[in-house]
DNA sequence: CTTGAAAAGAATGATAA
DNA sequence: TTATCATTCTTTTCAAG
């Protein structure tokens, strides 16, 4: 009664690892970091991607490069109860809008938003702010980062979790 | 007086889209798509490389198949002003710290973080208390996502930015 | 589970338009 | 800027340990 089917093991994590840090690293080339044939780290990363412990492989661009200069969270207040459902809706009405989640706290959700600028945010703000059963949005503007953008890159350690899975540092 | 460079056209939008969709696409393969031969396609992908339109390849994971499973925003108030500097040391002193900006509004900063559970997250906000200038912190608990997560993907639509430049949609 | 060989396909650099 | 061609490297499948 220890690991049922090997569900990620230490070399699994040292692959995730190194197609985080670069999506387009060869197999031959992530093998040779860790010790292992470029077939078997091929048919780790194939397991992998069936499991869904790797959803895809993307590429990190700069916003500000694409015209993207103005970035802001928005906390959504709605009238009674929120639907999750329908603010799901609501949010993919918004191409603006990069994420969104309920939360807990004083509001039922967060929004991240990008907009060109400062009007174009403004313009996006007061699109939210029209939908239907929307009644108060607070906004806060991101003036810089802390951190090198990493859209979530980097598995460093391994954490405990249940019974012999893994858990790998995101950043 | 039109176009410096050409710094950004209908070709590279195309390209960034494609390689934000699957950054381990041939060059072939996305050449095809959009009527360019794979030399041209990997010329215009190192030139955006050099030009940091395109910062780099992740693989994108579902965190909760590595044990990430509690997801925060959290709001930072510091003791006097705070300088940015100051508080990216503290920022990277937490590797749970996924992502740090400042912002506008009360919080002198917004902080994403990852736990394993409530009982980890717990933890780290007792750890980043404990830092020498923070005052405060208030958390947003994720509750759940409203957009498939998407580690901003997905260019779309050209967006009309200075003279000549494009910008295509996050997400 | 693993490796290693072999065919198919992709990346890269030179050449030329 | 572009495409085509040749070389080298990588991916992928297959047989087998």
């Amino acid at each position: 009664m220890s690991n049922k089917a090997a569900p990620f093991d230490e070399l699994d994590r040292k692959i995730v690892a190194a197609l985080i840090a670069n999506a387009r690293a060869s197999f031959a080339e992530i093998g040779a970091a860790i010790g292992l044939s470029a077939t078997a780290v091929k048919r780790r990363v194939d397991r992998m991607r069936e499991n869904e412990v790797i959803t895809g492989f993307t590429a990190t661009v700069r916003p500000a490069a694409l015209g993207w200069r103005t970035e802001a969270y928005v906390e959504v207040y709605c009238e009674g109860a929120a639907p999750p459902r329908r603010l799901a809706e609501v949010v993919r009405n918004h191409p603006e809008i990069t994420a969104a989640m309920t939360v807990t706290g004083g509001a039922d959700a967060l929004l991240h938003v990008r907009a060109t600028d400062v009007e174009h945010f403004e313009e996006v703000l007061e699109r939210i702010r029209a939908e239907p059963f929307i009644r108060k949005t607070m906004s806060y503007l991101v003036l810089s980062h802390l951190l090198p953008d990493s859209a979530e890159a980097g598995a460093r350690e391994p954490a405990p979790e249940g019974l012999g899975e893994s858990a790998a540092d995101l950043r």
